[in-house]
DNA sequence: GTGAAAGCGCTAACAT
DNA sequence: ATGTTAGCGCTTTCAC
């Protein structure tokens, strides 16, 4: 049994397979009469026209992409990338687009993967976890493969990109943290070659105005865990840690429990992403909502903009929003405490 | 800017485009001179193999697909789903093998996505969410594209399938709830034509011999609260409920609070699933974890084998481990109290 | 061991 | 408004 294919729609309907091609694609003026007839024979035949081959005819491939350079065990735990996803689809799918998920393990193989993209096998890609002077901003712009930038980089570009304020929600906690008495304030970041790591960083660096507590971690629950202890064991410890994820959180909350400190009476804790489960927590932990679902859309609707030829723009998505929990003792609307940090 | 093309390729290597193909593929014996002096072309070229060309030349795509009929919003709170991705890109990174992800409305788009992807656009379908008498195991089957099901499917057919045994967990939960003195067992399921709630369900059933306290949820967590408070509002209510995923079982167990309840005390609560945050909550939460990425890592797998043209099996990948943690009062070791469950 | 040429199934000029 | 035809960039017979 061979194929179907658009010669076969055409002899069904008794027209030419351009004809047949015009009546789906509506590029020229058709008949509705001979419309009809070519929608029937294609319904009857149940035909649907080969990606492949209209790939390779119109330089389009339905497709977008995202590659990632993560360890794949990593992506299990991540709470943002699955959110981003859902946005992604929501855009994508009454296109009929496709989405293209590539995880690569090294750079050798990550260049490969965005040429491979650039011929034919996408139209367009989303750069996730953006790092400072990241190499494939330049790369891509050199394969001219339309791309969005989501994440708030800091150098210019000719591509679109999907900004978040990160700083505003970390000053936002500091100064809470800071009216309920808290002095010592620490941060657990993530690996600051990523922009919004260092966004956060810097944010926390200049509302404390020192880098004395401020320790790199990896987003994993190991590093959250290593570094707390290595605060806790400070001389002077920090009364309130900031983590730059829940999963570090929870993992420096564990820690600081097993060594007999109270949450929030002994240390302040605060995460970051707000995990669809960090709300029942308990102590309920503080952290900050950003909506990767919406960062999703906007994302793929500035890259579908970008393929139909639209200029580049840089939309800010801002739906950061503290929400502030048991973990750092103060529920909605309590009233600070002063100086209710321990030694 | 013209792209390079491997007549560009043959060009510089003083050769043919088909000399060139056949070096790269080595689907000809070539003199290991005449391979150097291409490679070396393709090297200086930068040249990457059209994916669409090719795909159109050799009918395959070098991508596997996932078709999500769900929501969404389902999507970015679903545990499974990503471990499972990550476990199937971790087989597919290594052969260069893109992972196309779709999600569509409703059945008639995911009728055409099948056939879009059997028409050129992948080689194969990961089959997620079965149902029973699921439609798209005939359908694709006369499409002839190449399927693993990912689930205990109850039918016979042609393919290739990862089962896992959802029943014993479920078994050993009930057994131990029994032995603790539970008398009243709830069950609140997914909904009861997915084969893996069905499972879970059937399992339950058999276990406490009547289906008085099962109901059937959606795996939201609107559903779970519902159904708690339904369960609850019984005259006789339950001492233990088992959910079927850990989302339903943290809004019960809320809702119990709510209401005055002291978990595990006045009620034990299960989940499934395992979220990772689940062991942190508080109580800690019983959950049965079932290791997603490694069903991904054999679906992956076995839909390659298939592609290549081995025959179909099934196999059985059986990680299912119930962590028994403070929600059922039980922790590992905890010595059975009888008869501490509340009028 | 290598070259020449015929497709793969579409789309898009170019005709009429 | 529709038909004819030439590609798109590969792979793969078929010759030599």
């Amino acid at each position: 049994m061979t194929r179907t294919t658009i010669a076969d729609v055409a002899r069904e309907a008794g027209v030419t397979k351009a004809t047949v091609s015009h009546a789906l694609s509506g590029n020229r003026p058709i008949s509705s009469e001979t419309r009809d007839r070519v929608l029937a024979a294609v319904e009857r035949l149940n035909w649907v026209p080969s990606q492949s081959a209209r790939a390779l005819a119109t330089s389009r491939a339905n497709a977008l992409a995202v590659v990632l350079a993560r360890d794949p065990e990593v992506i299990a735990n991540d709470s943002f990338f699955p959110a981003f996803i859902a946005g992604v689809e929501s855009v994508l799918a009454p296109t009929e687009t496709a989405l293209i998920l590539q995880v690569v393990p090294d750079r050798a193989a990550e260049e490969r993967a965005y040429r491979a993209l650039s011929r034919g096998r996408a139209d367009g890609t989303l750069l996730l976890d953006l790092r400072t002077e990241d190499w494939r901003v330049p790369f891509l712009a050199e394969l001219s493969l339309p791309t969005v930038l989501v994440g708030a980089y800091d150098q210019p570009t000719g591509f679109s990109c999907v900004r978040t304020d990160d700083a505003a929600p970390v000053r936002e906690i500091v100064a809470k943290l800071r009216a309920d008495g808290h002095e010592r304030i620490a941060h657990v970041s993530g690996p600051l070659d990523y922009v919004h790591s260092k966004a956060r960083a810097e944010a926390y660096v200049e509302a404390v105005g020192s880098v004395e507590l401020l320790r790199e971690g990896d987003f994993s629950a190991a590093s959250g865990r290593t570094l707390t202890a290595e605060l806790l064991a400070l001389s002077s410890r920090p009364s309130a840690i900031l983590y730059s994820n829940d999963t570090m959180a929870i993992a420096g909350l564990s820690y600081a429990r097993s060594q007999g400190l109270s949450i929030p009476r002994d240390l302040a804790i605060s995460g970051f992403d707000d995990d669809h489960l960090s709300a029942h927590l308990s102590p309920t932990l503080t952290s900050v909502s950003s909506d990767p679902a919406a960062r999703g859309r906007a994302a793929a609707r500035l890259l579908q903009a970008d393929i139909l030829g639209a200029e580049p723009r840089t939309e800010i998505v801002d739906c950061n929003v503290v929400h502030f929990r048991e973990s750092t003792g103060s529920t909605a609307s309590a009233t600070p405490t002063v100086s209710r940090r321990t030694p």
